[in-house]
DNA sequence: GGCGCGCGATACCCCCTGGGTATCGTCGGC
DNA sequence: GCCGACGATACCCAGGGGGTATCGCGCGCC
């Protein structure tokens, strides 16, 4: 049985009549009794009576042609959404990010994304670098925000864009001593109580402290460990201390809040926007083109990895 | 879009293969590579990927064989449907009867189809001869049990076969004085407090009580109407009366009454089935079987109005 | 590293069947 | 009783679905 049969019967059904169905499916008369009888031979029952008055369905023909429509509306189903699907209109989209990923980039970015694509279904999964990377070469992911390139097995077959450059900034409660200071000086840090970010989270916070303070200094010792950089600055506005991260913080001012900047200025590693290029859709596409028109500079390094724009653009 | 279409891609999904498909389809391989073209260009999208390692569906192919699957399973259904619908073994039977009919007939009948097609949905309206009549020619019932052949505007397209003949009989309760008698005259009925059904449901129980008793007898005028036969023998089981009815009451016992023939006897309308030979079913079938089973004076009838048995005998 | 092989795409052909025209059978209605 | 409407039938044609042969292209295996 093919979808024809069905057209034809739920024609016929609606037109009453073998000559107006008939015109109204664009063949003529006789080519439509023959495919209606075929039809009635395949299902072994008759499916219309013919009457002087019209043509109406049996019991056996009512039963057909609701199947039949439900089939009709399928078919018609398929396509419009394979053809949805294809210009990334739905669908949906798997993003690993690290938290403080949602300080700078990913605010505008989803913003934008959920705007211009409301028929997909985003599907956030804030978690450390190491296992967004690790998500994406196994294909849980589609996309990732990590800190730093991608390492491990399967990483080599990412692409991956720096999405900007951070460096160490301070943030302290308004009521701090250090609030209204452009900058602070390291020396500075030695004897405060300090807030930076748990090692697996932000591991590059902690290092680079390292680096500045010195490897056993006690203020480091001392330190209060939050999960993440969301916590650090909400601890920070409390006036539990000094809090330290990365300067992506500054795009997300909160009252209550004053950020500085630490000299020396210390470079963190960058935030970087990764995925499979075998694995690319149209949703990833449009995603990739909501990271370009948000941060220029992604754009042009995306384009020298994919070539200039893929020719799938919605 | 054919059908064809959609079983090609949903074997070719299945088999991540287009040799082996195409073997599971019975055609060769080039004939799959040129449909399953076809249909990406119809849809305006590429639903399958093909790689190395297999041919996978992409997001547009996924969602599109999402709805191939669901229209495929409607269009087997439709013939699986359709096919029952035509042996009678689903839809609807609209049964209008007469409240007394649940005495004699209908209880074996009804028993016996439901457990017979127990895909199909009775549909029951107990209501008065005349309503059923009208009901059937207007196509709102599909078949009717009415006390004589129904009268009216499309009547005479009907088609009617009595059910059996009835006569006027009485009912007591255990402890009335008529209770063990095999039969009571006309006289003993004089001066006894009488039961019967109203007018517009068994009309013919009071016409023939006038013929038996006189026009303006007593008696019939003190009579305790009910609405229908049920009542009346509840009633006479209660001791209000001697319940009088057609002989089909003798056909559904009922503890703590006594039946007694009335003499002379009385002849009642028979019960008569009806139905519009135009708008025989398959279910119609069924049922009409179902009382030649039952009842076979009735078959005989039958036969002489349809022929001797449809060729749909399921 | 070259050859072989597996797989999908392409080229080309055939014939099946869907659709066309002409016509018939039949039943109502004027 | 004739005519007209409607569905069925007969017959023909051509488009396309499916066949075989072959190509292009990676990948893997000596």
């Amino acid at each position: 049985m093919e979808a024809r049969h069905l057209r034809y019967a739920v024609a016929l059904a609606e037109h009453a009549h073998f000559g107006r169905a008939a015109t109204a499916l664009g063949i003529a008369q006789p080519p439509l009794s023959k495919q209606i009888a075929a039809l009635e031979r395949e299902v072994g029952a008759r499916l219309f009576d013919r009457t002087r008055r019209g043509v109406f369905p049996t019991a056996a023909g009512a039963a057909f042609l609701v199947r039949a429509r439900a089939a009709l509306a399928e078919i018609g189903a398929a396509s419009v959404d394979a053809a949805r699907a294809a210009r990334g209109e739905s669908g949906r989209l798997r993003l690993g990010f690290i938290a403080s990923a949602l300080l700078d980039p990913l605010p505008g970015v989803l913003r934008r994304f959920s705007r211009e694509r409301p028929g997909v279904r985003l599907e956030l999964h804030e978690m450390a670098s190491s296992r967004s990377s690790a998500a994406l070469a196994g294909g849980e992911l589609d996309v990732a925000v990590t800190l730093g390139r991608p390492r491990g097995i399967g990483a080599e077959r990412l692409v991956s864009v720096p999405v900007g450059h951070d460096h160490l900034v301070a943030v302290v409660g308004s009521g701090h001593p250090y609030a209204g200071l452009r900058s602070v000086a390291v020396a500075q840090l030695l004897h405060q109580p300090l807030i930076l970010a748990s090692g697996e989270d932000e591991p590059a916070v902690a290092a680079g402290l390292r680096d500045l303070l010195g490897e056993g200094s006690p203020a480091l010792a001392s330190a209060t460990v939050a999960r993440d950089v969301h916590t650090v600055i909400g601890l920070a506005a409390c006036g539990v201390g000094v809090g330290l991260g990365p300067s992506r913080m500054l795009a997300a001012p909160r009252p209550g809040t004053w950020f500085c900047e630490v000299t020396p200025r210390t470079p963190l590693p960058d935030l970087v926007l990764s995925f499979s290029p075998e694995d690319r859709s149209p949703v990833l596409d449009a995603f990739l083109d909501v990271v370009r028109a948000n941060c220029p500079v992604v754009g042009a390094a995306l384009d020298r990895r994919l070539g200039p724009r893929s020719e799938a653009a919605g």
